[in-house]
DNA sequence: GAGCTGACATGTT
DNA sequence: CAACATGCCAGCT
């Protein structure tokens, strides 16, 4: 199986991710198959740019929003439309 | 084709 | 408490 691509998964993942929840990176890259990838799902998101895949749910495990393409901001206004943070 | 950087995480110094 | 070092993948120079 050569034709998934951890950036694939990682994708896939996300793009699974119900509304109202939020996944850490490396919850993300747990499920994605590689637990020590969490900063390689952070280059991936970055790069991404896709309505699909909300991105915006994935946060750091300390509990921080982390980064966001559009904006940090954006980020928290999304999260908080959602699960109220 | 090789090297560096980056939306992270964890352990050690 | 903070800074440094290591591990992973993708994208850019």
């Amino acid at each position: 199986m050569q034709h998934n691509s951890f950036r694939e998964n990682v994708l896939a993942v996300v793009r699974n991710i119900p509304k109202g929840e939020t996944l850490s990176y490396k919850e993300v890259a747990e499920v994605a198959g590689n637990p020590l990838a969490a900063r390689a799902v952070g280059s991936i998101m970055r790069t991404n740019w896709d309505p699909d895949i909300p991105c915006h749910r994935v946060i750091r495990s300390d509990g921080k929003l982390g980064g966001y393409n559009r904006g940090v901001e954006k980020k928290r206004q999304r999260l908080r439309q959602e699960k109220a943070i």
